[in-house]
DNA sequence: CTGAAAGCGCTAACAA
DNA sequence: TTGTTAGCGCTTTCAG
């Protein structure tokens, strides 16, 4: 059924027909309805490429993100189709597996589809890529700390007061020795992470120890495997270990359990993003949580404001907006604190 | 830059530069490699929305899955789209959430955004709405368990093969008394598992007991619930609890623990899904194994052979094809089986 | 082997 | 208020 047919059967040209979709307050009240009956009984609905090639807009946002069996990930995601649907959008989820090739290639799948706009989840993107993208002249918005160039709007999380949060937290446990497994990646947040975690140590008279800062891969193996090796190479273990994701906590939890060691009693360990499951683990992980679908919502929204703003062709160049979002501590008993434990979930 | 500023620049006209892209062989090779050469310099790509228009074909496929924030349904995605990129398609993922209502929003989108194909993962279509969607004439394909029609290609997972063997795994172990927490969802699977745990215990000569059976929402609360109120019901505490999901098992175990019962040696408990959790809980949980990538990866092949089918025209009503897929079982401590532990995820 | 032109379904400027 | 028509970017038939 195409709009033809619809003025066929209406007795009209397509262009009222058109109108109606368009412009009702141009249309005779009498006409539109019977247009509009005609359109409501067939269940006509506009063909979305010949409507593209017209508007050069496709209702369409591509959303890239670093990985897909990742809830953190796919919070923010369900923020950002949260406000897309209810602008009538629908969104490509690209998920590019930390794999920077798989970013570009979607990027320029995307591209090529020309979507509306375009969320980037701690993007790898480097600057040269970037400028390349920025030429489609196609709205950005970035979420998640990351080294692409901040020309973009852009969202993200104050890690780094996370960080120092836990960490003086962790002191106020009554910790000595805290050793950090920092993730590889995001590479900008872990850096942001490491700063706030060394900002607090220093800050109160504890001597920063490089030794008890091992780098591993952002996952539950590679905090297995660096806890291994941290108290393997340690002639004496640390009182608590701050990792820089639940996931690494996860696996740092499994390897001291594995040596025999308790946690929090010998030793303690939390994590960072507040995963489901870390109200599950044993024992339940003390964490620092972000607001993922926040950062979803707010990304999207600052998305469509440049989107109905080139709509609006209102082409000056603004200076980039940025949004800092924080994070809240979330105390359970990994952490081996005496009174604040209680959390449920 | 579009076709025809790569047909002035080459000194040709646009069907020529058309054929290069469509029927090269049709091309004086001269003619063919100058204009190649600009296409490669410009980076041109054609506008999908004008071929859209032309061809009747997107290059994109619809998924919709019950929900996002679940590695499994995301696995399966991944397969999905594995063969999809391959393809050079590119794919929608939508979450409907839960919500029939959602799903069917979440059609009609697709629809009207003339996907070349679709996948639904445990569907909750009704025959009505399935007839409707029929009536598209897109090619569809159905991911695990569903009550909606079977006239269309589908693969499943026995899971009632599963349960069985699960079921057989605890007496096995020695439990006589094994209570079931069902989840309510997706209902078919759901059934067929209660089906093959009561087909064991019969032909085990143990009496199905239908006050160890309840249902439960499938995820981690509904597990918490559940198990609290059997164990309250119940005058006599069961040996094991066979839960339909690892989710539920979480809860359950989680439930245990606050009353002080110990897993495996109070009460043995076993999931469902091999949720990737389960190796790191405590007990690691002994569970199921299901094929998810494969189901994406089947699943997507079943919908290209039904694209590429419809594109050579050959419009005979075939019989739908269906392809079932095996589960693994993966013994691990919570199950209480004094042997065959020792997994290590 | 190549070009002119029609047409895919829709929108919008221009006329009536 | 409505219709006619050009054009969005591309493919393909038909002539040449």
């Amino acid at each position: 059924m195409n709009i033809k047919q619809i003025a066929t059967a209406a007795g009209v040209s397509v262009a009222t027909v058109s109108r109606v979709l368009n412009h009702p307050e141009n249309v005779a009240p009498k006409t539109r309805e019977k247009i509009q009956k005609i359109i409501d009984e067939e269940e006509y609905t506009p063909n979305l490429f010949a409507q593209g090639l017209n508007f050069k807009r496709t209702k369409t946002i591509g959303l890239v993100l670093p990985q897909n069996i990742n809830s953190a990930n796919m919070e923010v995601a369900n923020g950002v189709e949260d406000v897309a649907r209810q602008k009538g959008y629908i969104t490509f989820i690209c998920n590019m597996e930390k794999d920077p090739k798989r970013e570009k290639e979607y990027l320029d799948q995307l591209i090529t589809r020309k979507v509306d706009g375009l969320i980037l989840l701690y993007s790898t993107l480097n600057e040269e890529y970037a400028s390349w993208i920025e030429e489609e002249n196609v709205p950005i918005v970035l979420i998640g700390e990351t080294k692409a160039r901040d020309s973009w709007d852009s969202v993200f999380v104050d890690c780094r007061a996370g960080a120092a949060e836990m960490t003086a937290h962790l002191i106020e446990c009554g910790h000595k020795r805290i050793a950090m497994l920092c993730g590889k990646d995001p590479e900008p947040e872990a850096k942001a992470m490491l700063q706030g975690y060394k900002n607090v140590l220093k800050a109160s008279g504890i001597k920063v120890e490089e030794h008890l800062i091992y780098q591993v891969n952002n996952n539950i193996e590679g905090g297995y495997i660096g806890m291994k090796k941290m108290i393997g190479n340690l002639p004496r273990k640390p009182d608590a270990v701050f990792a820089s994701s639940d996931e690494i906590a996860y696996g740092a939890i499994d390897a001291l359990k594995e040596m025999k060691l308790r946690v929090p009693e010998d030793i303690a360990v939390t994590g960072f993003g507040n995963d489901r499951m870390s109200s599950l683990m044993e024992p339940k992980v003390t964490t620092v949580e972000l607001p993922y679908r926040k950062m979803g919502i707010y990304g999207a929204r600052m998305l469509f404001d440049q989107i109905e703003e080139k709509q609006a062709k209102a082409e000056k160049r603004r200076r980039p907006k940025k949004i800092q979002l924080q994070t809240k501590m979330r105390v359970r008993k990994s952490c081996g604190h005496r009174e604040r434990i209680g959390e449920m979930f």
